[in-house]
DNA sequence: AAGTCGGGGCA
DNA sequence: TGCCCAGACTT
């Protein structure tokens, strides 16, 4: 197992390489200061660097500074932004303009905590603002961040839960060196953005592959913990397996859109509905009836329960009316378009006659 | 079609 | 305080 690094010797691990691989010459870079690495981070947010780059250029160009951006119109702001989506975001840069103006004399302040008290910039922009143009030692929880951290350590568990993100923190806290901050921040968003991909990460150029306990266990894919699949709903349904007395059964096809669209179904009942009725609409009389083992099938967003119940039935009544369905051999139910469950119990019914027929 | 991402906003 | 969502994009 490998063994934690230490601040010291994970950072200069972290520089080292910067100073080799990392990016040097991103606009935002030079010169370094609070507003431009604020814009660029907000940009960031929700774009990769190649095309952040251009807009970056234009909205320096327009709004070169605090007051520029503060003294604008809303639509002025817009226009820069168009083709970036997520507008809020604009809004609120412009807002957290106005109101570094009216507060602040035009100046960002010197804190996490009071920079991330403006619209749109959390605790980790903040320490990104903070770190990389004024050398604060704060740490950083981006996406990268977060990815790099909980491969280092393992870090079970979906980030969007509080203790994992406040792990994670914690983590980002006890590795943020204190100096070269500015670097140090870039590095470790450049570390997690080329090498510690979601998927492929390319541990033998990474600097801490050698300390990394997802890569000693072999599952650096595994990291960060995937958010836990939301609970699908489950809806029930009884489908009605008329049998005509020389097996045929009987399907119809379902309205053209909504749940299996077109395709050939039995009949359905939902649970409170009441037997009888079905049968009586289609004219026919249950002879006798067999529950066969309920499942469930399972659509992107919903369960459905199923319970199959074989009807045999008498056809001495009016019968049914062919243009509502149609008789079908469970053996060879020709090219319809069958929806799952069905298919699956067509099976079933004539699997067994078959294997007895042998 | 679901996952992603920091922050906003609501319970 | 903690949880879920908006919004646009990727896989």
């Amino acid at each position: 197992m490998s063994t934690a690094p230490n601040r010291t010797t994970f950072s200069d691990a972290v520089l080292a390489w910067y100073d080799q691989h990392g990016r040097q010459d991103l606009p935002w870079q030079h010169p370094r200061t609070p507003y431009r690495v604020w814009v660029s981070e907000i940009m960031l947010q929700q774009t990769q660097v190649s095309t952040v780059i251009g807009y970056f250029q234009r909205f320096m160009d327009s709004f070169p500074d605090v007051r520029a951006l503060a003294d604008a119109d809303a639509d002025q702001v817009l226009h820069l932004w168009t083709g970036l989506g997520y507008y809020a975001r604009a809004r609120n840069l412009h807002k957290a303009a106005r109101q570094l103006v009216d507060e602040y004399g035009g100046d960002f302040p010197d804190t996490v905590e009071d920079v991330a008290t403006l619209p749109g910039i959390g605790r980790s922009t903040a320490g990104a603002i903070l770190a990389q143009s004024r050398g604060v030692r704060a740490p950083i929880l981006d996406g990268n961040v977060k990815r790099l951290l909980s491969r280092l350590h393992a870090v079970p568990g979906w980030p969007g839960k509080k203790p994992v993100e406040n792990r994670l923190w914690e983590l980002a806290e006890h590795y943020t060196p204190d100096r070269r901050l500015a670097d140090y921040t870039q590095a470790v968003m450049d570390l997690g953005a080329t090498l510690c991909t979601r998927r492929r990460p390319d541990c033998p150029r990474c600097p801490v592959s050698a300390w990394c306990q997802a890569r000693a266990d072999g599952n650096p894919q595994d990291y960060p913990g995937r958010k836990p699949a939301k609970e699908k709903p489950v809806r029930q349904t009884r489908m009605l397996i008329l049998q005509h007395p020389d097996g045929r059964v009987w399907l119809e096809p379902r309205p053209p859109s909504g749940i299996w669209g077109g395709l050939w179904c039995f009949p359905q009942l939902d649970p409170e509905d009441r037997q009888s009725s079905a049968l009586a609409e289609r004219g026919l009389d249950a002879h006798d009836q067999e529950a066969l083992t309920p499942f469930r099938h399972t659509f992107s967003h919903f369960h459905l329960d199923i319970e199959p119940l074989l009807i045999r039935v008498d056809t001495t009544g009016a019968g049914v009316q062919d243009a509502q369905g149609r008789w079908i051999s469970p053996a060879d139910p020709g090219e319809l378009g069958l929806a799952a469950p069905v298919k699956k119990l067509l099976e079933q019914l004539h699997g067994p006659r078959q294997a007895g027929l042998l």
